[in-house]
RNA sequence: GGGCGCUUAGCUCAGUUGGUUAGAGCAGCUGGCUUACAACCAGCAGGCCGGGGGUUCGAGUCCCUCAGCGCCCA
């Protein structure tokens, strides 16, 4: 309970400003520590936030200052509350964004087969042909970058004003973060939670790595339905099925139909020769063999799509694999054991000129001779279908068959589900999301990237004499090993020399999805097998935006479902997307984006912080100016509200909320309560945006209406309870207003507070009709707004008869129902101050609210 | 194809269990240097709440349907 300053105001600044405000409190902030976590605090007094780590090699962007402050401005409510606010703040490089700009920016290229060269320094220029260096030359300039760029994104989060707790600063890519992700790791290998197979993986033949369903996206390209006959094994009859990539025609495996599909129903079973190839495929059933589509019937390859994939999976079908990792034809094995064939010289001969072709080129090849053969039916129709990308990618997915890292996600499918039902949404809606991704997931969760900056998987292998990789029995490290690095750490019982020797050992060259390390950020900020963890988690709130919630928020879930068999936080905020002034989306190749420093610089931080927390949870926001404008405003009629309202009360004890006796002031504490209650309903409910729209329109009305009532009153006179009352009513509610604007304006707020408190407003305590006494309880709150509507009709008058509003009024009739007319005699002498109103005369009527008013002759 | 959201004043948006005459800010217009504030104040004007149908004494709000925009999943 915040209780009334004992002393008087000291004297306010004659001019106040809003410049310069935040250099000076972020200063006084981060020497009082206001924002320090208690870390003696035990879990229930403790409200934690696993804050997204922003990548920082990437330029600053609008969309920080709205997410972000949307987030702060909860962790200040809670603050207030008394919660032990849990604020950290990240950073998360590790990952092929990072890799990207430390390429074009130091002219580099990553060749893990070069030696370390201890000496190296990049070219002060990146020169055209770029620089081939080793794993551990490359990465450490990621890091290098990477603390550079940290230091921009912390002065603009500093400037912005977000509570953060500093001292808990951390980084996905330090020896902690890889501690605890390689950690993870292991516990799920532990548990069998983990598995490494050679299987169809999703690969980008440009990046050169796996990537996983998470990182998909589809994309509309232009393509072509090819008509292509297949002849019966046993001569009796053909069949023609369509397909958009007639180049997988010899790595086809079977034909596939839906099993209702009475088309197709008698070749179920019975075996087709492949055109130009004659590989022997059986004809096969499954659901998801699409009758409308094409013909109806369709070739399954290794692999055109992930339908192959799960064809492959599900009816047990072959592997005939021919593209390789750079996208180009293998040779294949025509006539091997499991691909049958009827005549395999041929059939090599004619694949001999698509070896080595990319795909493109394998297309034309393979057209051109069912063309000639004469199996290529009919024209070749144009169509416009969806094509898998990665979502950073140019050209589209292969799936290749590699050894990857998978994370079991799938036979979790259910207890994923029910984890995302116990979630508490804001906005709720937001639940459909990851309900519908969860149901969609068709592969377990890769985590195995062919990259190099990012935290390596903490196993080696066994090589036996003959030179083969044991895949089967990793060698680990203990935990108070790691961070290792297995490409240069030895594992126990073998020596450095063993290394890729047969008897020896190999280290596995991957790194980890960027995902498998942030979907620890609990762990990593919580300080995982510390008291500390046990103090933050399950944490309270996850914010994040909505296009990862299949990434970092569902492999989140994964990882605090597998380690520690619960939710990882009770609360996912989803905030919504900053649109550029034209409601269009940002992005880097429309050119839009907005950078937030020249606004923030423009504008103030706390304006900027008005425009995010005025955008609703979950909600798309355009970058406004004029909202911003507002904001600033705002501050401004803060700063002289708390002006006026301090000065009255200077040199003069503070009277208590016991002092405010007149209905009028009553009338308005008592919609002060009703204020603050809904104000903290709505903070509850994560909805900061309801909480400042009241909060600003009750402050506005206060300004215009209740200050101008009592402005007299409050000057003192021959009323000296009346003027105790007013001068109570400002100081308790002036004191209100601050203290529910803090989350949203907390530098001009800080400031005004400190002209009559010693602590800063950002640990006082939220306001509760509790402090309000007995001064709001039972009170008319039709009062105050009777007076007003009278009021406003008064200073309409003098607006239409264009006359001063310092104008005096003779007469004033005032007609209404009786209880509006028993409600404004209750302040007829505030209104009669306001108005300049000579004589006020209350009639009661039947009729509507009436105002006649008579302006005295000069 | 399945799902979610949005559509309210010229613009940006509120409108929380259905309840007086639908609100705010900006822009516009008119007035006012009013001892907190001219970076201000006072006032005015501006809306068949996307279309249609239904439930109800009563619908911006609930139900159905259609349209447009955006997004998610496939």
């Amino acid at each position: 309970m915040e209780k009334p300053p004992a002393s008087a105001p000291r004297p306010v600044p004659e001019k106040p400003t809003v410049d310069g405000l935040e250099e000076i409190w972020q200063e006084r902030w981060a020497e009082s520590g206001v924002y320090v976590f208690d870390r003696n605090a035990t879990r229930d007094d403790v409200f934690s936030i696993d804050t997204p780590p922003p990548t920082v090699s990437g330029s600053l962007h609008i969309g920080h200052v709205f997410s972000y402050t949307q987030t702060d401005t909860i962790a200040r409510y809670q603050r207030m509350r008394g919660r032990k606010v849990f604020y950290p703040m990240g950073w998360d490089d590790n990952g092929l964004p990072t890799e990207r700009r430390v390429e074009n920016f130091f002219g580099v290229r990553c060749d893990p087969s070069l030696p370390y060269d201890a000496d190296f320094v990049p070219p002060s220029e990146p020169p055209k042909q770029k620089i081939s260096i080793s794993r551990r030359n490359f990465v450490e300039l990621c890091v290098q970058l990477t603390e550079q760029d940290e230091v921009i994104f912390k002065d603009l989060w500093q400037r912005l004003g977000l509570s953060v707790d500093w001292t808990l600063e951390y980084s996905t890519i330090s020896d902690h973060a890889r501690a605890i992700s390689q950690r993870g790791f292991l516990e799920m290998l532990r548990r069998g939670e983990v598995y490494s197979s050679v299987a169809p993986t999703l690969w980008d033949i440009d990046f050169r790595t796996a990537v996983s369903q998470a990182e998909l996206e589809d994309r509309e390209r232009p393509g072509a339905y090819h008509r292509v006959r297949f002849e019966y094994a046993d001569g009796s009859g053909s069949v023609d099925i369509e397909t958009t990539r007639p180049e997988l025609l010899p790595s086809c495996v079977a034909l596939v139909a839906h099993p209702d599909d009475a088309r197709y129903q008698p070749l179920f079973g019975s075996t087709v020769l492949t055109p130009l190839f004659g590989v022997e495929v059986p004809v096969v059933a499954h659901e998801l063999a699409d009758p409308d589509k094409g013909s109806g019937i369709a070739m399954i390859c290794t692999f055109g799509d992930t339908t192959d994939v799960v064809w492959w999976r599900e009816l047990k079908l072959p592997t005939r694999a021919l593209i390789g990792r750079d996208g180009r034809f293998l040779p294949a094995g025509f006539g091997d054991d499991d691909w049958s064939c009827r005549d395999a010289a041929a059939a090599h001969a004619r694949y001999e000129s698509v070896i080595g072709k990319s795909v493109h080129q394998a297309r034309e090849a393979i057209v051109t001779m069912l063309q000639e053969s004469g199996a290529l039916i009919g024209d070749i129709r144009p169509i416009t279908h969806p094509v898998k990308f990665y979502e950073k990618g140019e050209r589209p997915l292969e799936i290749v068959t590699s050894r990857q890292w998978f994370v079991e996600t799938l036979r979790h499918r259910d207890a994923l589900l029910s984890r995302g039902d116990d979630i508490t949404w804001h906005p709720d809606f937001m639940r459909h999301r990851y309900r519908s991704w969860v149901e969609g997931l068709n592969t377990d969760w890769n985590i195995s990237r062919q990259r190099y900056f990012g935290v390596p998987f903490p196993v080696w292998y066994p090589v036996d004499e003959s030179g083969d990789i044991n895949f089967d029995s990793p060698l680990v490290p203990t935990v108070d090993q790691l961070p290792i690095d297995p490409s240069s750490d030895t594992p126990a019982g073998y020596h450095e020399a063993q290394r890729n020797q047969p008897g020896g050992f190999t280290g596995d060259p991957d790194v980890m999805d960027t995902w498998a390390t942030s979907s620890l950020t609990p762990e990593i900020a919580g300080h995982w097998g510390t008291d500390l963890f046990d103090r933050v988690y399950p944490m309270d709130m996850r914010p994040q935006a909505h296009e990862i919630i299949r990434t970092w928020l569902f492999s989140t879930v994964v990882r605090s479902h597998l380690q520690h068999h619960q939710l990882p936080w009770s609360n996912a905020a989803i905030s919504g997307w900053v649109l550029d002034p034209d409601r269009k989306k940002m992005s880097k190749s429309a050119g839009n984006v907005i950078t937030p420093m020249h606004l923030l610089e423009q504008h103030s931080a706390d304006a900027l912080r008005y425009w995010a927390a005025s955008g609703r949870p979950g909600t798309d926001t355009a970058v406004d100016e004029a909202q911003m404008k507002i904001g600033r405003r705002l501050a401004i009629k803060m700063l002289n509200a708390s002006k006026f309202v301090l000065g009255r009360l200077e040199g003069v004890a503070v009277p208590g909320p016991d002092a405010i006796i007149t209905p009028l002031d009553r009338s308005l504490v008592g919609r002060l309560s009703t204020l603050v209650e809904e104000t903290t309903r709505a903070f509850d409910g994560f909805d900061y945006a309801r909480a400042l729209e009241r909060t600003e329109s009750f402050f506005w009305s206060f300004c215009d209406d209740y200050v101008e009532l009592v402005k007299i009153r409050a000057y003192g006179g021959d009323d000296p309870a009346g003027t105790a009352s007013a001068r109570a009513t400002l100081a308790l509610t002036l004191s209100v207003l601050q203290r529910l604007f803090a989350p949203f304006l907390p530098y001009v707020t800080d400031e005004v507070w400190s002209w009559w408190h010693d602590e800063s407003i950002h640990v006082a305590a939220w306001p509760t009709v509790r402090e309000f006494g007995d001064a709001g309880a039972g009170s008319d709150e039709k009062i105050y707004p009777a007076v007003s509507d009278v009021l406003a009709l008064v200073r309409r008058a003098k607006t239409e008869a264009k006359v001063s509003q310092r104008a005096a009024v003779a007469r004033c009739e005032v007609r209404a129902e009786d209880a509006f007319v028993d409600a404004v005699r209750s302040a007829s002498a505030d209104l009669r101050d306001a108005g300049s109103i000579e004589n006020l005369d209350l009639m009661s009527t039947a009729g509507e609210l009436a105002v006649d008013v008579t302006f005295a002759v000069n």
